[in-house]
DNA sequence: GTAATGGGTTGACTCAGGTCAAATGACAGT
DNA sequence: ACTGTCATTTGACCTGAGTCAACCCATTAC
């Protein structure tokens, strides 16, 4: 189908093609970033031993859709996603984008049916978790019950953030809060804090920030020529840091 | 200090008072709502144990506040509170509003500190569960532990929800589902879904709607003119539900 | 009673971001 | 290279919600 590591192209590549490697927590670059953190070899091969599937997700396609029966948690072993609901009316609200060593699937607990759509931006590749197993591994693992705590707990804050950012920011520290979040969770997973490729389009930064596409594009062209950032098409270059960082701090009123 | 059944003036009592009677999940009229749903009695008096501090909370004094460290779990037993979040220059994000059975603090697991401040609307009174304890214990009760899952992915997904009204509904609209989630959290608790007082200023309703005060004020009176509801200050009677609804699923645009 | 205070309502005006439309650029398929 | 498609940019204009200001109404303090 697709060459195996085609989906990191764009990405500095400053690990090892994945692909190749058997796939287990234990040798997983992201372990440190995603469910096993802080467990000893032993408990880890015991989550180990739950990840039957790692399944390949192609650009475009979904992982989940709303509706359908909740069995498995994601770990973004690499790749991009997406979440979104959509209303009937065919408007449709991105919930969030995920990378790699992220979790999906978290809001399909509480019915046990996914209530949103997950899909890839890019050619991508995840553990599927069975939750159930995992809440009994969970009961038995102190620390892996802890972190997955902490993880649900976390989701929660940024969906917070979220709102705030919704709720009471203009234009220009939407997308500077959006640009300074994507430079930070691409230096956690040791790519360039100041250089990256956005996986979206316009259309989809902009329903993430509540914004229109023209909004976001008109943004990013204000940025540029304050010469706060460089934007080619999907390539972005942040070249002032603590500029964006100002633009959220100052009150503009 | 304040008189025990004080803050259930304003709300139709279906119920014996709660102050007089020894508080425990197991007499608690909630315990369907709350925590405990699912429990087996002996469960529920393992659960009980773990709540020592049962505590007052008096209107506009807070339960916690932003950096306080992480030891609690509220669960609502009366009242009222809202969460927000507050930027540096003053401004404010309302993150939520919650009632009787529900669980506050849930923020602060990722972090150990809580990321939000939740001040109580009215003379409150809540459970004080101490977290590591319920983990604990929600290593030997496999229904308590899965329904703490799903309280926390609810916790998401309502979030979720809020997100899609931020960013996409239009005045009417979030008025409309603001209205209509209310009256659906009162009828589950036994009271009426067409008649509530409101808890929260105008002011209030605006920062988690993300609009400004007049703005909720005058989506009111539009909608008293079209009599979708009858607003008097804080009392409201919804007179046409479907209206509402219909609201919300016609697309304006 | 009167005054003070803090919500809440309403009107007139403004403007940030949306809408509509046209042009350009990137890229895949042939 | 040629074509079609889809993403992006940019300009001109419009409008829904914000701003500012005045006033009203309840409640509490005196």
């Amino acid at each position: 189908m697709s060459p195996p590591s085609k989906a990191a192209k764009d990405t500095p590549p400053r690990e090892t093609p994945f692909a190749v490697i058997k796939a287990a927590c234990s040798n997983c670059n992201l372990r440190e970033l995603c469910l096993p953190l802080g467990l000893s070899d032993d408990e880890m091969m015991r989550l180990d031993s739950l990840i039957s599937v790692r399944k390949r997700v192609k650009r475009g396609d979904s992982l989940y859709r709303v509706g359908q029966a909740f069995e498995y948690i994601y770990a973004i072993r690499a790749g991009f996603f997406k979440t979104d609901v959509l209303l009937e009316d065919g408007r449709d609200q991105v919930t969030g984008f995920q990378m790699a060593g992220e979790l999906l699937g978290l809001d399909g607990i509480c019915t046990e049916r996914h209530t949103c759509n997950a899909v890839a931006l890019e050619d991508s590749e995840v553990c599927h978790i069975p939750f159930f197993r995992l809440e009994s591994l969970s009961r038995e693992i102190q620390t892996l019950q802890r972190h997955f705590h902490k993880i649900m707990s976390r989701e929660i804050v940024r969906d917070h953030g979220v709102m705030t950012l919704l709720g009471m920011m203009c234009v220009e520290e939407r997308i500077a809060a959006f640009l300074l979040n994507l430079s930070q969770r691409f230096t956690a997973r040791g790519f360039s804090p100041a250089e990256f490729n956005l996986r979206m389009t316009r259309e989809e930064i902009g329903s993430y920030l509540g914004l229109k596409l023209e909004t976001v594009s008109r943004a990013f062209s204000r940025f540029q020529e304050e010469g706060l950032i460089a934007v080619q098409q999907r390539h972005i270059r942040i070249l002032d840091i603590p500029g964006l960082k100002q633009i959220m701090a100052k009150r503009n009123h």
